[in-house]
DNA sequence: ATGAAAGCGCTAACAC
DNA sequence: GTGTTAGCGCTTTCAT
């Protein structure tokens, strides 16, 4: 626990110079710098971070609100942003809503105001106006994830593209009478994900002249159990039974396999099915999907925030770049029967 | 942005009565208290919590650190450790060690000690005496979740009896060729759950007269696909087919219901399964199971910390509790064929 | 390129 | 019970 002022005696110098010496800002001859350093690492010395941002306004340190940790989605695009705020020497303080309103004020109202962050990563979730207000107020950049928030800069796939995408593969394979299980109108409030990937499989088949049957499509709540439940309704009717499927992510599109086995339909001979993730799983269950890449994001997330918080760094001028998304075929799409 | 001073002038009173009135330490009256809070909540005033901790020592702060947040039970850890530590007004920084060696070691050098955090709770994670000794010399309290750690204080299951019931409830229905699927030897350098797990597994048998058969017992690496492929092994053998299976987590239970079935085997019917967890899908599969309950975990964690950085308090006292742990029969298990 | 010195906003003795 | 005051350990003008 050596202070600066015995890092500046060990190497002959003033503490304003360690202080730029280790910091990098500010004139310090290559020689000191050396010399610093080295005292530095004899003492064992770490900077305290509480007097480092005390004195310089500057915490080092973001905050990442999430409304969940046990999802797929959200854990990635955590670890991504991670290990990019670790590269540049930053800490990542969470913030986990899974309480509901309560937890969510407090949140907003004392912890993020603290002075602990300079910035905010906000992941699948559509703040409120006060929210973003209150950040901005104090001057604290904020940048969405997966969920675009009025007025903030927020990194969102096209889902209207991907799920566009998902279904023209089926298309291509010669389905016509393709099933859509989406998000309900639940999961619409907080971002508008279910409303546009719906709107890309509806274009999709209007594409080619056909009109969207309102039957061929099932709600559910985006997990596996979910997705079995929507898939049973669709597969099981014995008037229109689809010939194949897109679910709205890959839980579902692996609750929907579960659901064609149980019914002893073939996947992809009887039934193909496509997802939207990449989910872990997918491999294992030869899901055939449209790929995003949450670990990306939260990397991209925090390339972007760092041009407003280290201007004139080694900017990766990342921002802006639309994210990226890839049809990964594997076992669960074919032709329709016969 | 108010400071201390301008709540300090608006109540009448001096900035120290403040920071007492505010903290809670130190005496001041019912009168002041509720001026001062009043003042404070007009001026929206936050207390700065570099300041406060620069001159406190106390950062209300706690560091998180993890093998990786992509995981049921470390994500379900975290969960209950947030949620408990903002009840208490504390922050939690997360350390995601996924990266490997560099980003231990930076984690460890660098961020760990810069003073921000009062103390870390280590998930999952054997830390090297090394790790754990510059934590201590730091004053840090450091507390173990799920894995021992040589001379920490940890939460801890009791992995042996675990097992044991799993085992004794697959015994008690008449099963006699139980078979394992447990954590391979590189699982058990980090924390010996599987060796515990595997000596409960022997020991239920030993106890009714039944000497463990090795070729019974299939290593796997706690996913669904390595309990799936283990799991075909086993079934598949056409000499020594097990009626039932101890999977040592839910995931590789879930993989060895998905395994029998891509067999032909009817669950329970063929062969009983049972897994350690409590999975979020082990409902959905109707998997019988041994339940732990990480969220709590988490909780009874950060109990414990406060017992150390806040003497004096509303003590839970739960530390040193044994982790519960209960078996939850589903449809997974049932008497063996004929 | 480097040093001196004035804070950053709060807490904790200590005095009353 | 409350006020006064001296720091907490750094960063950053401003000189030089």
């Amino acid at each position: 626990m050596a202070g600066i002022d015995e890092v500046a005696r060990l190497a002959g110098v003033s503490t304003a110079t360690v202080s730029r010496a280790l910091s990098g800002r500010g004139y310090v001859s290559d020689a000191t710098r050396v010399k610093v350093a080295q005292a530095a690492q004899d003492l064992d010395y770490v900077v305290s971070s509480n007097a480092s941002s005390l004195a310089s306004g500057r915490t080092r340190n973001v905050g990442v609100v999430v409304p969940s940790l046990n999802h797929w989605f959200f854990a990635s695009v955590i670890e991504g942003a991670e290990s990019a705020l670790l590269r540049q020497g930053y800490d990542l303080t969470l913030y986990n809503l899974t309480g509901g309103g309560e937890e969510r004020k407090s949140v907003f109202d004392h912890f993020l105001l603290r002075q602990r962050v300079d910035a905010v990563i906000a992941i699948g979730l559509e703040l409120t106006e006060a929210e973003v207000s209150s950040l901005h107020a104090m001057g604290k950049p904020l940048i969405g994830v997966g969920g675009a928030i009025a007025g903030v800069f927020s990194l969102t796939m096209d889902d209207v593209a991907v799920a566009r995408l998902a279904t023209e593969h089926l298309l291509s394979l010669g389905h016509t009478r393709i099933a859509h299980i989406g998000g309900g109108k639940e999961f619409d409030l907080d971002f508008h994900l279910p409303s546009n990937r719906r709107i890309g499989y509806e274009g999709a088949l209007r594409d080619v002249g056909i009109e969207p049957d309102p039957g061929l499509f099932r709600p559910a709540d985006f997990t596996l159990p979910g997705g079995y439940e929507a898939a049973k309704q669709l597969l099981g009717n014995p008037h229109n039974r689809p010939t194949a499927i897109v679910a709205s992510s890959d839980e579902m599109a692996i609750g929907s396999v579960l659901a064609a086995r149980d019914l002893g339909l073939h996947v992809p001979h009887d039934v193909s099915i496509v997802g939207i993730d990449d989910h872990q799983l997918s491999g294992f269950f030869g899901l055939t999907t449209v790929a995003q890449f949450p670990r990306r994001q939260g990397e991209q997330a925090v390339e972007a925030l760092m041009e407003y918080l280290e201007p004139g760094k080694d900017a990766p001028a990342s921002a802006g770049v639309p994210l990226p998304y890839e049809l990964i075929v594997r076992s669960s799409t074919a032709r329709p029967p016969q």
